[in-house]
DNA sequence: GATGCGTGGCT
DNA sequence: TAGCCAAGCAT
């Protein structure tokens, strides 16, 4: 806690320890927020979404009562995009049926829609100073370096658990879990931790046998395999462009996107409207979380009289492609110089 | 317990 | 260049 008092990272959605000790209180929608942005997400990428965020939807019921579609054009590149659409679905419930406010125990918060163990005990220790034991891949890797656990993750999860837990105080648990939090993110890192520094150098098992940075062991992973793709770029006469909604379940479900072939081994062409298709040179190359995908690219100028099968024509004026997954602004960045010479 | 689900930065 | 990794959740 001495090392945080003077080490704490300074964040847009964080009441720093001397605040938090003069009585500030976090604002809990701004926690939620932060919380649900950080899952799998580096500070770096949350900062700029956040401030966006929190500048157009300043509370819980602003963005409780905000369109779907805003919501995910904003979301756009922080990737996992369930977690927008539980967003919605979790501000909607605590604006409209907790009266604006969120639950104060982990038991209230884990019932709510995107919220699993670890942002459950984030929030209830960070914004309102209950002790429960926050665990995230910081807290995994400190812990297991602490205590010296040779056990691979995920498998070792529990036993973790338990010994964070032996860890958690009963004053000020939400500056612990930070504490912790920031520890791991800037000196009990991945590769080559700063044992040298370490405000728990002496007490480290892992330090001692000098094998800090070979954990936490993890599971082997499995490989990615490679699919292949087709998308479509058509472009009307009045400068409109053919996008669609993705279904609102799996991959960027509920994202704006390229109508396209479906992605596989050996996917079958698929254009969504009649046109003299032209197909590019380079392919887009993206990598999912559980596989490669290698994209063709086709682009067509077409009648402002054509009836697609697919999409809606997007007014060139409405077109933002930051709005869009980065897949798909991938497409565009070889799609739209293309039709400029088309 | 395993699988599906993004992205960008770093090594 | 390719793999690793990040404040995980839902099914």
């Amino acid at each position: 806690m001495d090392w945080y008092d003077g080490h704490a990272r300074g964040l847009p959605w964080r009441v720093g320890p001397a605040d938090r000790r003069a009585g500030v209180r976090p604002d809990p929608y701004r926690v939620w927020l932060s919380e649900v942005m950080l899952q799998q997400t580096t500070v770096a990428a949350v900062r700029e979404k956040f401030r966006r965020f929190t500048e157009i939807w300043p509370d819980v019921r602003s963005l409780a009562a905000a369109e779907d579609a805003q919501v995910m054009a904003e979301w756009a590149g922080l990737g996992y995009y369930a977690r927008a659409r539980n967003l919605l679905q979790c501000a909607r419930v605590v604006a409209n049926d907790l009266g604006g406010r969120f639950p104060e125990t982990r038991e209230g918060l884990l019932a709510l829609p995107g919220i699993g163990p670890y942002t459950a005990a984030a929030i209830a220790a960070i914004a309102f100073d209950r002790p429960e034991t926050v665990v995230d891949g910081n807290v995994e890797r400190v812990v297991a370096r602490l205590f010296d656990v040779d056990t691979p993750l995920p498998k070792a999860k529990p036993e973790l658990t338990r010994l964070a837990g032996l860890l958690t105080p009963q004053a000020r648990p939400g500056d612990h879990a930070q504490a912790m939090m920031d520890l791991g993110a800037t000196i009990c890192t991945p590769r080559s931790p700063a044992c040298g520094i370490c405000p728990l150098m002496a007490s480290c098992a892992a330090r001692a046998t000098g094998r800090a940075a070979d954990l936490p062991r993890k599971a082997e992973k499995k490989p990615k395999p490679v699919r292949l793709g087709i998308a479509y770029v058509a472009r009307r006469s009045d400068g409109a462009l053919l996008l669609e909604t993705r279904p609102e379940r799996g991959l960027l479900g509920g994202m704006l996107g390229w109508p396209g072939s479906d992605w596989g081994e050996s996917p079958e062409a698929a254009p969504p409207v009649a046109a003299e298709w032209t197909v590019l040179g380079g392919d887009v190359r993206h990598t999912f979380t559980h596989f490669h995908l290698r994209l063709a690219v086709e682009v067509a100028s077409v009648d402002l009289d054509c009836r697609p099968e697919r999409g809606t024509f997007v007014p060139a004026r409405d077109f933002r492609p930051s709005s869009l997954p980065t897949v798909m602004r991938k497409v565009w960045a070889i799609a739209g110089p293309a039709l400029t010479h088309l």
